[in-house]
DNA sequence: CCTGCCGGGGC
DNA sequence: GCCCCGGCAGG
C-alpha cells in the first residue's frame, strides 16, 4: 500500500499486479512519477484486464498522473477536465453497469460494490474486481472525509501542486485522487476492454506496453479524450457511434460504461436517484436502447425478484420492504442502490408480462406477442446481467421492403429499426417470438404460417408471372398480399 | 398435389 | 443486391 513500494516496484520495471492495484488507491500518483522508467509498472494497477488492452487504463493513470505530477498542475487540468466533463456525462448509465469498481471509487459504499457489480462486468473488469476491496478501504475512507461527491471535474484537474506532491510522497490518499484514479482505471479499463477492437486503444496499448511512455500516455490520452468527452475532438468518437449503431453489441457496453462512468464522478444519493430514474427516459445515451429495449430495476435482495419500472419504486421497495424504513420518506441514504440493479428488458417479448419478468422464468411462450410494429415500444433486449441477455437476433421484427414496381404493398411493416426481413408476422405464431427469446438459434422452427390471402400466383397465374411481386418471384413471402 | 416461402446459392 | 431454386410444410 505505500506509495513507496509501488514505486519501488515500478521503477524496477516489475508489474505489481495487485500490489499495485492496492497502492492504486494511495499511490496512484507514485507510480506516475515514474512516468519514464515506471509506465510499465503502472500496468498493474489493473490486473488481467489491463494486460490485453490495458494499457489503456495504466496509460490514462499514467497520463493523468503525469500531467499532474510531473507536468505542471496547471496543464493537468485541462486535461482532467475533460476527462471528468465526460465522465460526468457519462454517470447517466451507471447504475446499469453497475461496475463494481467504478462505483467504488465513487466512494460508494462497498456494499454497492457487492451489489451493483454485476458479475459480467466484474468479469470483465478484472483490474477493477480487484480494485474492489482496494477501493472499498477507499471508499471508507472517503466516507469519512466526506469529501465532495462530485469533483471529478476537479480530481485530475484539482491535482493542485500540494496534492501532487503529497500523493507522490504521501501513501494515503488525501483527497479523493486516489479514488479517482480508480475511476479512471476503471474506467479506462471499462472502455478498453469495450472498445478493445478500435485501434486507436490497440495502439494505446501497444505503445504503453511497448515501452514508449510517452506515445503509449499519448495515446491514452487521445483515446480517453475521444472516449471520454463528446466535447473533445476525437476522431473516432466512441460515444458517437456508441450511440448512433444500436445493433453493435458493444454499443450497450459502452453506454454502460459511460453510466458507470458519469455515476462514479457525481454524487451519491441524490445524483444516483435522480440518474436512474431519469436516465431510461431522458439520457441521451440510451438511445439506441429506445427502440427496443426498456431499463428495468431489478430487487436484488434475497429472494426477492421484484422488478420495478424506476429506480424511485425499486428504492421504495426496497427502503420499505427490506430496509424496514418509511416508505414515504424520500430520504434516501442510497442504501436502496444497492440492493437492485437495473436491467434491460426485451419489450418485444414482455408486451405482455413486464411483472413476471425473472431472470429465470421461461420466455413468454403461449400466445404470440402482438407485434408492436412500428410503434415506439421500447424494444427490449435482455440486461447483460440477467439471464434473458441472450438476446435472440430473432426478436427483432424484420421488414421486407417491396419494390418499386410492387406499390400495391401497403403494408409494409416498419418494425424494427431498418432490419429487412421477413416479418414474423403478426400472425399467431406463438413458436416464432417465444422461441427467440431463449434461444440463439430462432430461426428454426419459425417459419411463417401461410398467409391466407391469395398471392400473386394466385391472383396473377404463371402467365402472368411478371406481375408478380418480386418476392413471390424469387418464391420468397410474397410482398404484395400480405395477411 | 398445390402453394407459400425459407434457406441457400450463383452472379 | 438481385435473382433462382431446392425443398419443407400447410392445406
Amino acid at each position: 500500500m505505500t506509495s513507496k513500494r509501488l514505486l519501488d516496484e515500478s521503477a524496477g520495471g516489475v508489474r505489481v499486479s495487485s500490489a499495485a492495484v492496492q497502492a492504486g488507491n494511495v499511490a496512484l500518483t507514485g507510480h506516475c512519477i515514474r512516468y519514464g522508467g515506471g509506465v510499465t509498472a503502472m500496468d498493474c494497477g489493473i490486473t488481467s484486464a489491463r494486460r490485453k488492452g490495458p494499457m489503456t487504463v495504466d496509460g490514462f493513470d499514467t497520463k493523468m498522473l503525469d500531467k499532474g505530477s510531473l507536468q505542471d498542475p496547471g496543464k493537468a487540468n485541462p486535461l482532467g477536465g475533460n476527462h471528468f466533463a465526460s465522465g460526468r456525462e457519462k454517470h447517466h448509465n451507471k447504475k446499469k453497469m453497475g461496475c463494481a469498481g467504478e462505483e467504488d471509487e465513487r466512494e460508494v459504499p462497498p456494499a454497492v460494490v457487492l451489489k451493483r457489480g454485476s458479475p459480467t462486468h466484474r468479469q470483465t473488469l478484472n483490474g477493477q474486481r480487484q480494485e474492489n476491496h482496494v477501493h472499498l478501504e477507499c471508499v471508507a475512507l472517503l466516507r469519512r472525509s466526506q469529501e465532495p461527491r462530485c469533483r471529478p471535474p476537479s480530481r485530475v484537474a484539482d491535482p493542485s501542486p500540494d496534492e501532487l506532491h503529497a500523493s507522490s510522497h504521501i501513501p494515503v490518499p488525501r483527497n479523493r485522487n486516489p479514488s479517482g484514479h480508480a475511476d479512471k482505471e476503471v474506467m479506462a479499463a471499462t472502455v478498453l476492454s469495450t472498445l478493445s477492437t478500435s485501434p486507436l486503444v490497440l495502439n494505446a496499448s501497444s505503445g504503453a506496453s511497448g515501452s514508449v511512455p510517452e506515445a503509449a500516455s499519448r495515446g491514452w490520452k487521445e483515446s480517453l479524450s475521444a472516449s471520454y468527452s463528446s466535447s473533445t475532438s476525437g476522431n473516432w468518437s466512441w460515444d458517437a457511434s456508441d450511440q448512433s449503431v444500436p445493433s453493435t453489441p458493444s454499443p450497450p457496453l459502452s453506454n454502460d460504461v459511460i453510466k458507470s462512468f458519469l455515476l462514479s464522478s457525481q454524487g451519491e444519493d441524490s445524483i444516483e436517484e435522480a440518474e436512474s430514474t431519469h436516465f431510461p427516459f431522458e439520457d441521451p445515451i440510451p438511445r439506441k436502447r429506445k427502440n427496443s429495449m426498456k431499463v428495468m430495476f431489478k430487487c436484488l435482495w434475497k429472494n426477492c425478484d421484484k422488478v420495478l419500472s424506476t429506480s424511485s419504486g425499486i428504492q421504495r421497495h426496497i427502503r420499505t420492504m427490506h430496509l424496514g424504513r418509511n416508505g414515504d420518506s424520500d430520504l434516501s441514504d442510497g442504501e436502496e442502490d444497492f440492493y437492485y440493479s437495473e436491467i434491460e428488458v426485451n419489450v418485444d417479448t414482455l408486451s405482455e408480462g413486464l411483472s413476471n419478468l425473472t431472470p429465470t422464468s421461461p420466455t413468454t411462450a403461449g400466445p404470440p406477442p402482438v407485434f408492436p410494429l412500428a410503434s415506439d415500444v421500447p424494444r427490449s433486449e435482455p440486461a447483460h446481467m440477467s439471464p434473458l441477455s441472450q438476446s435472440a437476433p430473432s426478436t427483432l421484427c424484420h421488414i421486407r421492403t417491396d419494390h418499386a414496381y410492387q406499390g400495391a404493398v401497403t403494408h409494409i411493416r416498419t418494425v424494427s429499426n431498418g432490419e429487412k426481413r421477413q416479418p414474423a408476422t403478426h400472425t399467431p405464431i406463438g413458436k416464432t417470438h417465444a422461441t427467440n427469446m431463449s434461444t440463439p438459434k430462432p430461426t428454426t422452427g419459425t417459419r411463417k404460417p401461410r398467409g391466407e390471402a391469395k398471392k400473386c400466383r394466385k391472383v396473377y397465374g404463371m402467365e402472368k408471372k411478371d406481375l408478380w411481386c418480386t418476392a413471390c418471384r424469387w418464391k420468397k413471402a410474397c410482398q404484395r398480399f400480405t395477411d
